[in-house]
DNA sequence: TCCTCATAACTTTTT
DNA sequence: GTTATGAGGA
């Protein structure tokens, strides 16, 4: 028997064409539940020991970390141990690694630091500053978000300021080259310059373009649909001739466009690879038909879209569940009331249970009432654990020793804690520093240097500054000639008492406790890399720290519902699933609905949601929610409509718990006296999830609204006893009973 | 130089 | 209901 034929055993049809077709130039549309990740392990570990491709000669390019180390733990599993051998990451950690192993060819020391999302707006600001532009017109954001769309289609400065085609882009340009000028002379690289300086390598130096290029013979690229320009190209450029490349995506779930993710990779795709062979997984194994359906149906809306025909073999399964609540509060109550009577009455685990909203905001909500409730929880994101003050400070401290011309982190330690260096004093010394052409931290190793030798200082400072600053290079010195040779852990306590950090934080007023708590759990953290060369190892840790998101410490727990936004929810799966805020404005959000292009990736944010639930899936929507300390009432999501009412059913009354009082008081029909005009124009009839009262069934839930010829027809869910009716709008005795 | 208090301005989504 | 910024006082 050939080695390797099991691992073709129970895939279906397509997936072992996927998995046997190894040569040239592959596209693999994947639906949600596809078995996708099954396709890509399984493919990876054919060519491994069916075809006997060295795993050296395979690499496989992830969107985040996680899902690099889930594919190779499945690896692991399939090889053994020569999944070591595969190249398994990020596009951005790759080209990091390249990058610093390669980058002094074109003029980039190993030492570079990378700058996140704050130290790029803060190095931003400066470059105003120099293109003498105001920052209260011109918001540096939005230079920022301008300047990263140029990266990542490749262009410069120059080429910006060429192509540029509104005043603001100009006006980028202009920032932008002040920009790429800082980053240099700090030593510095942003994330979008990772990806363009790796293309700029591997272009401009031939000879690693062939070193790379004759190694990885394989090449396998995963969430296609969500690279930009610049990582297609370089997928490219690895692929070479030998065009042994395969990428795998979803175009519905697209939701990376707002980070110059460009679908249109995919047709591309199949322009630059005429030859290419493309092949659909269609058949969901994850979800029932009903969740399946409300997918497939809401998805259809969008008008740019290439058709798919989705099928499972599960069960229809239960109708998903809609619900409104009063406001924010009650639904998240409702959220746990139900998630605690699925745990009672279907032995379904709260690890099974996920909330899924839109922004990071809404988690508070739910967090307050898990505390409340005693529920566990695991929430993913929101305050990111190394963007965390007293993390980032120490984080900071340790770039700087790795890079002492990063001049972005020499400032944000300088006066943590305060050592009587004020802005004065910087400014003076960065104005001298500038005029004797050298880094500012040089020029405060001058400092240190003239004083040790008994000579005056070259720089006009109150001498109590000028000691600070000394004294403060000193010890810098001292703490990089240490870093040369001890192990990170030990460098890490030796800059927390030599900086006076510790003291800093402990005898601090905010919080000392929690903040110490995070420190120590950060030396936990780089205690795993005390195996590495001492020198290496802070790089190779900063360079981690620099390039993990949340979603990558994400764990499962049996006992922990989780709490997740719809962007990070990619990729998982949940047997139930809960989506809050279904509301104009919110999903989609306000900021999206200004284009048909960015209502259609939402809608696709909302099919991803969808799709990640096995079994059950509740669509919940508050009728007021609080937004930036007011609150007013809100118009139910467009999306809820694009549900066809049959695979949809009312949550059970008794489940909207709060006190009458609450609701009454609001008053039917009363003027909101504190509501804002509300953004869009109401529809003036009734929505799916209003309330009504009909003179003989009762109280009852739209469940479904249709146009029909010059009139409505409205599906209600009335009290069980009474059950669904379907009604005309003009004929039906029907009050609605608030908002 | 550093700290406190007020106010303004804002919040998508993340490698 | 937050976090970033600024003025003024110690």
């Amino acid at each position: 028997m050939t080695p390797g034929v099991e691992l073709l055993e129970g895939l279906n049809p397509a997936q072992k064409e996927a998995v046997e077709t190894i040569d040239g130039p592959l596209l693999i549309i994947a639906g949600p539940g596809s078995g996708k990740t099954r396709v890509i392990t399984h493919r990876i570990a054919y060519l491994v020991r069916a075809c006997g491709v060295s795993p050296r000669r395979i690499i496989a390019v992830t969107f985040t970390n996680k899902a690099a180390r889930e594919m190779r733990d499945r690896l692991q599993q399939l090889v053994g141990a020569q999944a070591d051998a595969l190249t398994v990451g990020t596009f951005h950690a790759f080209c990091a690694l390249l990058l610093r192993r390669e980058g002094e060819s074109i003029g980039l020391p190993a030492n570079y630091s990378i700058y996140d999302a704050d130290d790029q707006l803060s190095l931003i600001k400066q470059a105003m500053e120099l293109a003498e532009l105001e920052p209260k017109r011109n918001p540096p954001q939005a230079i920022r978000s301008v300047i990263s769309k140029a990266k990542s289609l490749l262009m410069d400065s120059r080429g910006l300021a060429q192509r540029a085609e509104t005043y603001f882009e100009e006006i980028s340009a202009r920032v932008f080259h002040h920009y790429e000028e800082l980053l240099a002379r700090n030593n510095a690289v942003d994330f979008d310059d990772l990806l363009m300086k790796a293309v700029l390598l591997l272009q401009e130096v031939s000879e690693v373009r062939e070193r790379y290029q004759s190694r990885y013979q394989y090449l396998m690229v995963d969430e296609f649909q969500d690279t930009n320009v610049a990582q297609y190209r370089l997928a490219r450029l690895l692929a070479g001739d030998q065009a042994n490349i395969c990428v795998v995506g979803d175009p519905d779930q697209s939701i990376y466009s707002w980070r110059s993710a460009d679908i249109r990779n995919i047709l591309s795709f199949q322009q630059d690879y005429p030859q290419a062979k493309t092949i659909s997984l269609e058949q969901n194994y994850r979800s029932t038909g009903a969740i399946l359906e409300a997918a497939q149906n809401l998805i259809s809306v969008n008008g740019m879209r290439l058709q798919k025909g989705l099928f499972t073999d599960n069960g229809q399964g239960a109708p998903l569940v809609v619900h409104e609540a009063y406001d924010q509060e009650e639904e998240a109550s409702f959220v746990l009331g139900e998630i605690d009577r699925l745990v009672r009455e279907e032995s379904v685990k709260p690890g099974d249970c996920a909330v899924m909203y839109r922004v990071n905001a809404q988690s508070r909500a739910l967090e307050e009432a898990c505390l409340h409730r005693g529920t566990k929880y695991r929430l993913v994101g929101g305050v990111r654990f190394y963007q965390r003050r007293e993390v980032k400070d120490l984080l900071a401290y340790l770039h700087l020793l790795h890079n002492p011309a990063d001049e972005v982190n020499l400032s944000r330690v300088i006066s943590v804690p305060p050592r009587g260096i004020g802005a004065k004093s910087m400014q003076a010394l960065a104005r001298w520093a500038l005029d004797q052409q050298i880094p500012l931290f040089t020029a405060m190793q001058r400092i240190a240097a003239c004083r040790s030798a008994g000579e005056p200082c070259p720089v006009a400072l109150p001498s109590r500054a000028a000691k600070a600053v000394a004294d403060f290079a000193t010890m810098v010195d001292e703490l990089i000639a240490s870093s040369a040779n001890t192990r990170i852990v030990d460098l890490i306590d030796q800059v927390l008492e030599a900086t006076g950090l510790r003291r800093h934080i402990q005898s601090g007023e905010d919080r000392p406790d929690e903040r110490w708590e995070n420190i120590l759990e950060f030396r936990e953290i780089a205690q795993e890399y005390n195996a590495e060369e001492p020198a290496d190892g802070l790089a190779t840790l900063l360079e981690r720290i620099s390039l993990v998101a949340d979603v990558d410490s994400y764990e499962e727990s049996e006992e922990s519902i989780t709490l997740i936004t719809l962007h990070q929810a990619k990729g998982l799966e949940f047997p139930v699933v809960f989506i809050v805020g279904l509301e104009e404005g919110l999903l989609p959000h306000s900021r999206s609905m200004e284009s048909e292009e960015q209502l259609e990736e939402e809608r696709r944010l909302c099919y991803v949601g969808i799709t990640r639930a096995q079994h059950h899936l509740y669509l919940l929507r508050a009728f007021r929610r609080g937004f930036m300390g007011s609150t007013g009432p809100t118009v139910s999501s467009r999306f809820l409509r694009e549900i066809p009412g049959h695979l949809l059913t009312a949550a059970k009354r008794e489940q909207s718990v709060k006190p009458a009082s609450k609701r009454s008081s609001f008053g039917a029909r009363g003027p909101a006296i504190d509501a804002p005009p509300a953004p869009m124009p109401v529809r003036p009839t009734l929505e799916i999830g209003d309330l009504v009262r009909h003179s003989s069934f009762g109280e009852g839930v739209v469940t479904d609204f249709v146009a029909s010829a010059g009139d409505h027809e409205v599906t209600i869910q009335f009290r069980e006893d009474v059950g669904v009716k379907r009604l005309l709008l003009s004929f039906a005795p029907l009050e609605k009973i608030e908002g």
